[in-house]
RNA sequence: GACCCCAUCGUCUAGCCUGGUCAGGACACAAGCUUUUCAAGCUUGCAGCGCGGGUUCAAAUCCCGCUGGGGUCGCCA
């Protein structure tokens, strides 16, 4: 099956889509939905995805950046089919530069190569917003190259796409009164001219502009902050688009199924980290196991807490906390009483659950989980419950101020099982030690 | 300021093209159930077509204006 599609002249045109990121900081969210687009597209059509590097300016890109972004590329599971380098095509602008020159549509201002503006009604068919029209009267003229020899970016971004053949430029909407523009260049360099399709743009939880300071911005800062590739790709496509009938959790060949580019919205959309946590909590809950444990295992690794733990062990523990965690940070901060020697409550919850009165409960049962046959939860419980029968108590004055001796804390998996993961010694001694 | 884009619950959205279903879903929020806590889960609830004109028997839906928000005006990309 050949994944054309008709254009107005009936010839059957590929699909070829790029992204274009410039090394010249993280892949952005937005730059990540813009990617998540365009790759969607390609994947629906049968067409070609291809990834650009921008990287004309030599003095603002870096290795390191490109390198996070390829590498957040890949975490997100958008892989790519083409690969270019904008600053090992420096012949090609160059040549295409020269013959405008040449042409008499483009003139020289010292060593820069400046294109001439033609009035014109410039006309862009957008397929998510329909026809825009530009009056070029009121734009001046552009630069092609610069004096030190590197092409702009519109320049090469248009140079580029034509010879890469892309059919679609799929980019943001902050691209629009750049495209009259390009359009011009396409004009004067006779290129056919694109499809183009602005995706609304992405803004803060406040609905102004994502900013740094507005929370976590990189790809990287979500996946070191516990998110899942599978959540927040699910979520980013969602913001613009709607799979329909009423869904909200799915995933990426789901979504290339029904992905139209012409259903996207034109107003921007505000990001919602609730919403994004929600989803990854979906993607967690219904993890195995043991793939779970093992994107846990370089958190706890950072943290220290990765050596020598058993893992089957470490498992039974995952699967405790697996129902309650919202991003595998959550982990961490739940379960350290596991991996610590020692533990600390706070002041005003030590206060609160180990008042002296507790002092006898917790003396029966240390005494009766230290002779426990066997540590299972069912085990643990039976001695617990025997504990509060004989002092006459409700099962609840008792747990509370347990856990808070056991784990620091006044949240956690239930008390039993709890128990039995932290393991008899531990157990005993947290017991026999709560009150100093 | 000039040019351009946009406008449905607090937020993301379905519905708009091809006017006529109590404007549907999700997150968040509230209440209840469950319960040793916190989550999760289930149930219920709260909440919206920015405003003003048209067109029409009928407007969220079509047209115009206003207001509001956003973007772009670099030898950055």
């Amino acid at each position: 099956m050949e994944p054309i599609v008709e254009d107005k002249g009936n010839t059957p045109v590929k699909i070829r889509v790029r992204f274009a990121p410039s090394p010249t900081g993280f892949l952005h969210i937005g730059g990540a939905r813009t990617a998540l687009f365009n790759w969607m597209y390609a994947r629906a059509q049968g067409g070609i995805f291809i990834l650009r590097i921008e990287d004309t300016d030599a003095e603002r890109s870096k290795v390191e950046y490109l390198d996070e972004i390829l590498r957040s590329m890949k975490w997100l599971g958008l892989n790519w089919d083409e690969f270019y380098k904008q600053s090992e095509r420096f012949d090609i602008y160059r040549k295409y530069a020269g013959q405008l020159l040449a042409e008499g549509k483009a003139y020289k201002d010292g060593e820069a190569v400046i294109l001439k503006m033609l009035p014109d009604q410039v006309k862009i068919f957008d397929l998510i917003r329909g026809e825009i029209q530009f009056d070029t009267e009121t734009i001046k003229d552009q630069v092609l190259m610069k004096s030190d020899g590197t092409p702009t970016y519109s320049f090469a971004c248009v140079v580029d796409d034509a010879l890469m053949e892309v059919s679609h430029v799929i980019r943001g909407e902050d691209h629009i009164s750049n495209t009259p523009k390009q359009i011009m260049i396409y004009q004067a360099l006779g290129f056919k001219i694109p499809k183009f399709a602005h995706l609304p743009l992405i803004m803060d939880e406040e609905g102004g502009r994502m900013s740094k300071r507005a929370g976590a911005v990189a790809v990287s800062d979500y996946q070191v902050q516990g998110f899942l590739p599978e959540g927040i790709v699910n979520y980013l496509m969602l913001l613009g688009w709607s799979p329909g009938n009423n869904q909200e959790k799915v995933n990426l060949d789901a979504a290339v199924k029904k992905f139209s580019i012409k259903k996207v919205n034109k107003a921007g959309a505000a990001f919602s980290m609730d919403k994004l946590k929600w989803l990854n909590t979906q993607y967690i809950k219904e993890m195995p196991v043991g793939q779970l444990t093992d994107l846990l295992l370089p958190f706890l690794k950072e943290k220290g807490y990765g050596d020598n733990t058993d893992r089957k062990w470490l498992e039974e523990v995952v699967k405790l906390y697996q129902p309650r965690m919202s991003t595998l940070l959550d982990f961490m901060d739940w379960a350290d009483y596991l991996f610590e020697a020692n533990i600390k409550a706070t002041d005003e919850d030590s206060a609160k659950y180990l008042t002296s009165d507790k002092k006898e409960g917790f003396r029966l049962l240390a005494e009766g989980l230290a002779a426990a046959p066997n540590f299972d939860h069912k085990a643990t419980e039976e001695v617990f419950r025997g504990v509060v029968a004989k002092l006459g108590i409700p099962a609840g004055d008792l747990v509370h101020p347990v856990r808070i001796a056991l784990t620091g804390k006044t949240i956690g998996p239930g008390l039993f099982e709890t128990m039995s993961v932290l393991g008899k010694d531990k157990t005993v001694r947290r017991l026999q030690e709560a009150f100093g």
